[in-house]
DNA sequence: AGCACGCCGACT
DNA sequence: GTCGGCGTGCTC
């Protein structure tokens, strides 16, 4: 191992002299503050005066010393936490930068878990009381004491089991005195993984890819890229470099698009480990999300899994990142500070000193550029492990088979679904759409539901029994008249979501047991988990599911998927549509036929030409990578130029739409940047809000955040207006 | 993010 | 005449 940069040379500030201490609020910098009695130094946590209250930050530095000293305050006092360590510090400051967020913006997600930084409160157990006072001794009071003399110090509820009384004598000896409080330390949580647990047998390519991976745990900051086909073990391999981390007593963090969904991926690393892994993600509860902090803090947690989020976890010696799936889109976050939690956490690395391993089995076109570039190193395992077969692809040309008027699923499809449940197998199909239909329309007028605050059509949840927006969450029943011609009972479902195509399947196969699993009907880990076991155990032989059910689960019977609409995500045309689009059809694919049952499986298009459907056919991703590449290369677009969103949004349209063009004659000139817009941003209305975007085009040697500052420095916005700036942007609207 | 200050409608 | 709505602005 290399020697560690370990964070103990933080320099200290005296006591009065000033610091420069960051709030995790959206402020344009740190604030100056006069360290108090006690000794600082930078990443500690701090408590200091701000407003009228008490506000808590961490000491950044060395202050700038552009605050009169009159209207300096000072600091409250250290906080008893671990100090934030100096990578997190420096990854902060780097987000901050290169997102073009306020630091402490980017610190509030350091700082997720504010009673987290108070000490830890141990367990509360109950002895005999030294000094036993007289009390009015009963049978059930003599069994407690009894009980309290024999046993070590048990919590009161503990005790009272024991005992075989009620949890009210315990406490009225607790209040006579007679027994006494103590505080014990909790146990452990989270325990250390088992390194002596053999690992599985791996096949020749994944050996190699482990070797490489551990190997590279020795050599400081590198990225490396396991890209393999579905069912090849990629998971396996980077458990090794996990294992080889974790032997050097360094911490691990592996990232996962949605934890929440994650419960076979967790399964598989108690198999290898023996113990659970520390979970981060939004469902944890309050005080477990606490204790994973601490831990995290303090090192007892050694493997985290998480979700984006967890890269801004205070690990003091991080010494990898996992980053699986890593093109999927779920690991950019488009709200608050809109970051892609790949490239940051392999900004982490590299802040860390230590290796980044990306995984997927369709790596998207950043990493690939990257690997051409030699930033990255690839490790290639083209095989499924143990011989199980690539499930064929098939496209249904829809203008050649279409389904019956009404009815969404291809003669061909119900076919193979017929077959397959003949045979005693399972099937999944997918739509990305949840609910029943997506447009609802007067037969009487052609009039559509739409919501009131937004660019959307109401979404009709049959199960439900009403009309949603799927941006705001506005909803309606279903309206008796018509809002514009007032007939009644006119309106007409038009087109299909899952529950429908669920309606057709059940109708359709009488016998199957049918289930629909969307994020509607699955919410959280433990309502995935049971989706997850009922599949696995049979219980369902037919999963019909929006993008929830093309992530990494895998059932041995499952032999058929048919996509309801591979054509779905290509719509709009967006500059990512035609490889997420092939990214996540691949993905659902693999979900049939992983055992030694060879899978099928069916997309209906109306483009079974398209380069998407070809490549999906065909089997030949690097030959569409390629294209793909050359598309944006010659467009100029990421990865090989710079792009920016600029979204100007407000009430009031006549003063957003001067706003947007007192902007766009400010706008920079500049060579080779190139600014589009003002135009309506596809949700022209959103929430309330509308919504106008620019969007900006550099080449990559351009210093486009500094563009963008200099340009938003130069027009104030009105009241009301809002800017955002999306750097690298991923969805368009 | 809070919390203050500040300017226009319905109440004692 | 006062209570209170939340719009704008500041916090070292």
């Amino acid at each position: 191992m290399p020697a560690r940069s370990l964070t103990s040379s933080r320099s200290c500030v005296s006591p009065g002299a000033r610091v420069a201490v960051l709030l995790p609020l959206p402020l344009a910098g740190a604030y100056d503050y006069r360290a108090g009695a006690e000794l600082l130094a930078a990443g500690d946590f701090v408590a200091v005066p701000l407003g009228g209250r008490e506000a808590i930050g961490v000491v950044w530095g060395d202050a700038a010393g552009e605050v009169a000293e009159d209207r300096l305050k000072t600091v409250i006092r250290r906080l008893p936490a671990p100090p934030l360590p100096r990578p997190v510090r420096d990854l902060v400051d780097w987000v901050a930068a290169y997102t073009m967020a306020p630091a402490g913006a980017v610190l509030k997600m350091a700082m997720s878990v504010p009673a987290a930084l108070e000490p830890a409160r141990g367990l509360v157990a109950c002895r005999l009381a030294d000094m036993a006072p007289d009390i009015k001794e009963t049978p059930a009071r003599r069994r407690v004491l009894d009980t309290a003399g024999r046993l070590p110090p048990l919590a009161p509820a503990d005790l009272a089991r024991e005992a075989g009384v009620g949890p009210a004598v315990v406490k009225g000896l607790l209040e006579a005195g007679a027994l006494e409080r103590v505080e014990l330390p909790r146990p452990l949580d989270f325990l250390p993984p088992d390194l002596d647990r053999a690992g599985p047998e791996l096949s020749p390519d994944q050996r190699a890819a482990a070797d490489a991976l551990v190997a590279a745990l020795d050599g400081g900051f590198s990225v490396a890229v396991i890209d393999g086909v579905t069912g090849s073990g990629k998971t396996e391999v980077y458990f090794e470099a996990v294992a080889a981390a974790l032997a050097a007593g360094r911490q691990s963090l592996v990232l996962l698009p949605e934890i929440a969904l994650s419960a076979q991926w967790l399964e598989r690393f108690s198999r290898r480990f023996g113990v659970r892994p520390a979970e981060w993600h939004s469902d944890l509860g309050d005080a477990r999300r606490r204790d994973t902090w601490r831990a995290v803090a303090n090192g007892e947690a050694q493997v985290v899994v998480g979700a984006r989020s967890a890269l801004f976890l205070p690990f003091p010696d991080l010494g990898l990142i996992v980053v699986d799936e890593e093109h999927d889109g779920a690991f950019k976050q488009e709200d608050g500070v809109s970051y892609h939690a790949r490239d940051m956490a392999v900004v982490r690395a590299r802040l860390g000193g230590f290796p980044a391993v990306l995984a997927s089995a369709t790596p998207s076109l950043e990493t690939m550029a990257n690997i051409q570039a030699g930033r990255y190193r690839r490790l290639h395992l083209p095989d499924r492990h143990a011989g199980a077969a690539m499930p064929e692809i098939v496209a249904i040309d829809l203008r050649r088979q279409p389904p019956p008027r009404g009815h969404w699923l291809s003669p061909v499809l119900v076919a193979a679904l017929e077959e397959c449940f003949a045979a005693g197998e399972q099937a999944m199909l997918y739509l990305n759409r949840r609910g029943y239909a997506p447009l609802t329309l007067c037969r009487g007028c052609g009039h559509r539901l739409q919501c009131p605050h937004c660019t959307a059509w109401l979404v009709e949840h049959r199960s439900a029994g009403r009309l949603v927006c799927h941006h705001c969450g506005h909803h309606i029943r279903l309206p008796r008249k018509c809002p514009h011609c007032e007939a009644e009972d006119s309106f007409t479902a038009c087109g299909p979501g899952v529950e429908r195509v669920a309606e057709e399947a059940a109708a359709r196969f009488p016998s199957a047991r049918i289930a629909v699993m969307t994020s509607d009907t699955c919410s959280g880990p433990h309502a995935a988990a049971e989706f997850v076991r009922k599949v696995a155990a049979h219980e369902i032989d037919l999963l019909v599911g929006t993008q929830i059910v093309a992530k990494g689960h895998h059932f041995p019977m499952l032999t058929v998927v048919g996509v309801v609409d591979a054509d779905l995500g290509l719509e709009g045309g967006d500059l990512r549509a035609g490889e997420r689009t092939h990214q996540l059809l691949s993905q659902v694919s693999g979900r049939a036929g992983r055992a030694e049952r060879p899978g099928r499986v069916f997309l209906q298009t109306y483009q079974p030409d398209h380069p998407v459907m070809r490549a999906l056919g065909s089997g030949e991703r690097d030959g569409f990578i390629a294209r793909e590449a050359e598309l944006r290369r010659a467009a100029g677009m990421p990865p090989y130029g710079r792009l920016a969103a600029l979204v100007l949004s407000g009430p009031d349209s006549a003063i957003l739409d001067g706003f947007a063009s007192r902007l766009s004659r400010a706008a920079p000139r500049l060579d080779g940047m190139e600014i589009l817009g003002p135009a309506p941003a596809p949700m022209a209305l959103l929430r309330g809000r509308h919504r106008r975007r620019f969007l900006v085009k550099a080449p990559r040697g351009v210093n486009l955040q500094a563009s963008l500052h200099d340009w938003l420095g130069r027009v104030v916005p009105p009241g009301g207006v809002r800017v955002q700036v999306d750097i690298d942007p991923y969805t368009f609207w």
